[in-house]
RNA sequence: GGUCUGGUGGUGUAGCGGUUAACAUGCCUCCCUGUCACGGAGGAGAUCGCGGGUUCGAUUCCCGUUCAGACCGCCA
């Protein structure tokens, strides 16, 4: 099909040009014997102008029918300083309607005010508008970048299983039942995790896949049950070999997507993370830190604090500098209800003003106890502190949310800053009370510490790992490790986390087996590409950078999947329903 | 699994124990030669998510359910 130009790409330059040119009626404005017409492709839009001698049929075209025109680029009378386009117009010579269209149930503009829900529904007449068709472009230049970055290191590009066997740890896998083998399942990779690590063994030594990975789990603002990974593996590196592969791809991308070079990527251990931040992905664009004063409060009298503090809790504080009329008795009550959330069971206050602190706890702290925390936090006229005391996961994380949720309130958050953290070290375990187990905090395949090997047995819960996040502005955007490649090693895991040699044989055997070969040492990272393009394009919602992605509860509202399929099929895979 | 919020013309909202269910936008017809959120005149379009209850009367109040969204759990 003749197509000369793309639309949005048409300048001064062009004036004079017999051009042909295609796309969709994003709007018309009938003035009665002038017509002018945008026209948009993927590109942008463009002016048409028909004057008096028009075809007849051009009254009849409306919003979105599909046309080719044929015409002379001409300078406009009027210009429109707000379209890229705006100086110039396509005088039409002849024009050929090629499809027509009904109206849509959504406008499609950039103003569009459809709902999400609708929009999913006729998702791709929302493709059209530029923000999901800009953040698909988007998706596809990372994508580009990343492969050519890593295809010019030496990392070739592998595709792994779709179809996989089922693994007990971790998240819950979608299965896919087989009808060949009635009765048994396949499950969809939650990540290449075992099969990238079995391309090390191979030999392959610098691996990298732009893979689409699976979990059955609730869904989440930032978080859809198909996704995908830039997922990298490398041998003969440890952690600062990955960190710097990493640490180039982010800059490489930043540098071409946002044209800006990227500061120094900070370090944070798991520990410190957790201590300074109440989370193990702090966004650190500002400050509002943490402080465990539980020191302040050994002699305390105060009973709640008391058998806290008894009970190995800790007290922990955030101090608000200049905002503690802020905050009214009301609004202090909705964020407790907020730190409830997150299993805190009260949230207290108190208020610096006339060099005295009253508040919530004011009438249960002691003298003492109230001039040590206004020499600690320096405390000056109208600043505030909030406490939280508890087992110290929840003192951690409670106000960590609630430090966040300031953060954000406050409008402490400078947008314009990308804030890389390494988080370093977690823990190799953390213990599920719903198993009675220690279970394996990333997964079961991680290098303990060297130093913390001997602890595998004995010492679950300080045993750390060789595992790392790479935190942005607050999201996860990676996880990897340095991983086991010591058969022993890898046997004492599935030990500490409760896991037989039987047991570790009948799930994990085919991939222990290549281990006992010479398997080199290795590492890598999954880098969460949905996520890096939100940040990119300054979402918070994952759904707009999918093409096609699922709702809260997993379902398409486009295509109505998942939905009930034949007994035929069902009989092929040997499934009876009907129970 | 849990908590919370919402569902009213095509779209987005307002509203209320008794209404002719309001507004904006979109749509249709007519007029218009410089619009670009074009303008002007007229018009069509809603079983108020679904089921039950309270009531003389329910879109409105209550219960259930469903769908959508946010969060907690979950996500090695």
């Amino acid at each position: 099909m003749k197509r000369t130009h793309q639309n949005g790409e048409l300048r001064l330059s062009n004036v004079n040009q017999q051009v042909t040119l295609v796309g969709w009626v994003a709007k018309r404005r009938n003035l009665g014997s002038l017509v002018f017409i945008d026209l948009r492709d993927r590109s942008g839009i463009v002016q048409l102008v028909f004057d008096e001698t028009m075809e007849e049929s051009v009254k009849d075209v409306r919003n979105e029918y599909v046309l080719q025109v044929e015409g002379i680029v001409s300078e406009r009378k009027d210009k429109n300083p707000k379209l890229p386009t705006g100086e110039i117009e396509i005088k039409v010579q002849s024009v050929n309607i090629i499809n027509t269209a009904e109206t849509t149930p959504i406008i499609v503009a950039d103003e569009t005010d459809a709902l999400e829900d609708t929009r999913l529904k006729y998702r791709y007449l929302d493709i059209r508008r530029n923000q999901i068709k800009n953040n698909l472009i988007l998706r596809h230049q990372v994508c580009l970048l990343a492969r050519n970055f890593l295809s010019k290191l030496g990392f070739v590009e592998i595709e792994t299983p779709i179809l996989c066997k089922s693994t007990p740890e971790g998240a819950r896998d979608y299965l896919v039942p087989s009808r060949i083998s009635n009765g048994k399942f396949y499950a969809l990779p939650q990540s290449p995790q075992l099969y990238k690590q079995l391309l090390m063994v191979g030999g392959m030594e610098k691996y990298f896949q732009i893979a689409r990975c699976f979990r059955d789990e609730d869904l989440r603002a930032d978080r859809q049950p198909e996704f995908t990974q830039i997922d990298i593996e490398m041998s003969f590196v440890d952690e600062e070999d990955v960190w710097s592969i990493v640490e180039s791809l982010m800059r490489e991308i930043f540098k071409e997507i946002k044209h800006i070079d990227l500061p120094e990527f900070k370090r944070l251990t798991y520990v410190e993370a957790m201590s300074r931040y109440g989370s193990d992905k702090p966004d650190t664009r500002f400050g509002l830190e943490l402080n465990n004063v539980t020191e302040l409060f050994k002699n305390t009298t105060f009973e709640i604090f008391k058998n806290i503090i008894e009970s190995n809790g800790i007290i922990n504080a955030i101090c608000l500098k200049n905002g503690g009329d802020k905050f009214s008795r009301k609004d202090l009550d909705k964020l407790q209800d907020y730190a409830k959330v997150y299993g805190a069971k009260a949230l207290s206050y108190l208020k610096y003003s006339n060099q005295e602190l009253s508040g919530s706890i004011a009438k249960v702290v002691s003298d003492d106890e109230k001039t040590a925390l206004i020499n600690h936090f320096e405390l000056e006229e109208n600043d505030m502190l909030l406490f939280i005391a508890d087992k110290k996961k929840v003192a951690q994380t409670s106000l960590g949310a609630i430090r966040n949720k300031l953060g954000h309130d406050l409008g402490l958050i400078d947008e314009t800053q990308f804030n890389f953290l390494w988080v370093t070290n977690f823990p190799m375990f953390e213990y599920s009370e719903d198993e009675n187990r220690w279970v394996a905090a990333h997964h079961p395949f991680t290098s303990p510490n060297l130093e913390d090997v001997d602890k595998l047995m004995s010492n679950q819960e300080n045993c750390y790992s060789r595992a790392y996040d790479l935190v942005l502005n607050g999201y996860e955007l990676l996880s990897g490790s340095i991983r086991i490649h010591d058969q022993k090693v890898q046997a004492k895991v599935f030990e500490a986390i409760g896991m037989s040699l039987v047991e570790a044989k009948d799930k994990f055997g085919w991939f222990l087996e290549a281990f006992k070969y010479g398997t080199p040492p290795h590492g890598g990272v999954g880098i969460g590409l949905e996520r890096l393009i939100m940040i990119l394009s300054g979402t918070d919602n994952i759904r707009d950078v999918v093409a096609f992605p699922k709702t809260a509860s997993a379902s398409d509202l486009m295509s109505e999947a998942p939905n009930a399929v034949d007994q035929k099929q069902l009989k092929e895979l040997g499934i009876n329903l009907n129970k």
